[in-house]
DNA sequence: CTAACTGCAAAAACTTTGCACTTTT
DNA sequence: AAAAGTGCAAAGTTTTTGCAGTTAG
């Protein structure tokens, strides 16, 4: 994992050699999704925003983060219920998905991906540009609690 | 692949011992389902649907897929954009989709999956229940189709 | 006949868009 | 000063819901 700090300041530098201008609300957004270690939705960047900026609207936030997206410094993770956001690891990788306490958890498995990948390439020929998986079940916090 | 026909009837025989009313609109829905080797939408199917009866509504789409996703026989793919329905193999496999032409086609690797589910519960203690396993890229025929 | 189902229309939830105003550079 | 970004409100999408009327069993 990279150090929030470093990870803010990157993204600003992205921001600035990329002519984009730093607003503070653009700021605040980066500053929010280096430094979360999670998967924040759009709706929760927007209230921890508002605390600082009780002006934001959530319009600017989407659009900033279609701009992350853009410069793919952030990942879209597309749920049944409604997108998060990765500004961390802003490439594919798998999700485990809490089915209790909806905690979404990064699954760090590079080769096994990398294998299943080259599977479905060599089997039916596709060429893999991206992929989304995710693993729904129960956390082992949840499973503790359910005894 | 199962035959359309008898996909069919299993789907009817599960309404009946289920006491499920089986209406005209219902039969339709759930002949198309069957008889479809694709991954037809809501408003797809609602489509179809009209060519027969025209005063179906998207309401009752979006009821009669809600009942079978209920009873088991009707997988829901949720795409970034819109919901895709597979009534042929309603249980969790990957899908390949094409970002060319959209086509989704089923991915059969059931050990591949086995294994990295396997991998997934033993690194991170997670339970896994159910998953959902896209793979976007290009399919064979664009691949040829971009030379 | 009655409980279940349909269709309509309205609502819900999330995201996008247009435009006047403001701010960064 | 000019171009870019913000905020508001309206519109767009997909899916859900409530309810009066209709129909399968």
């Amino acid at each position: 994992m990279t150090d929030p700090q470093a990870r803010f300041e990157q993204l600003i530098a992205k921001l600035r050699t990329s002519e984009y201008r730093l607003t503070p609300q653009r700021v605040e957004l980066i500053r929010l999704i280096a430094t979360s270690d999670g998967h924040p939705s759009a709706s929760e960047l927007y209230s921890q925003i508002r605390i600082q900026f009780p002006t934001m609207s959530l319009a600017t936030v989407y659009k900033t983060l279609d701009l992350l997206k853009e410069l793919g410094e952030v990942l879209e993770i597309g749920l049944r219920d409604d997108s998060h956001y990765d500004g961390n690891k802003p490439y594919p990788h798998p999700h485990l998905i809490c089915m209790k306490c909806r905690k979404i958890m990064d699954g760090e498995l590079e080769l096994a991906v990398k294998n299943i990948v080259q599977e479905v390439e060599q089997s039916f020929g596709f060429q893999i540009l991206k992929h989304q998986l995710d693993f729904y079940g129960l956390c082992p916090d949840c499973q503790k609690k359910k005894k």
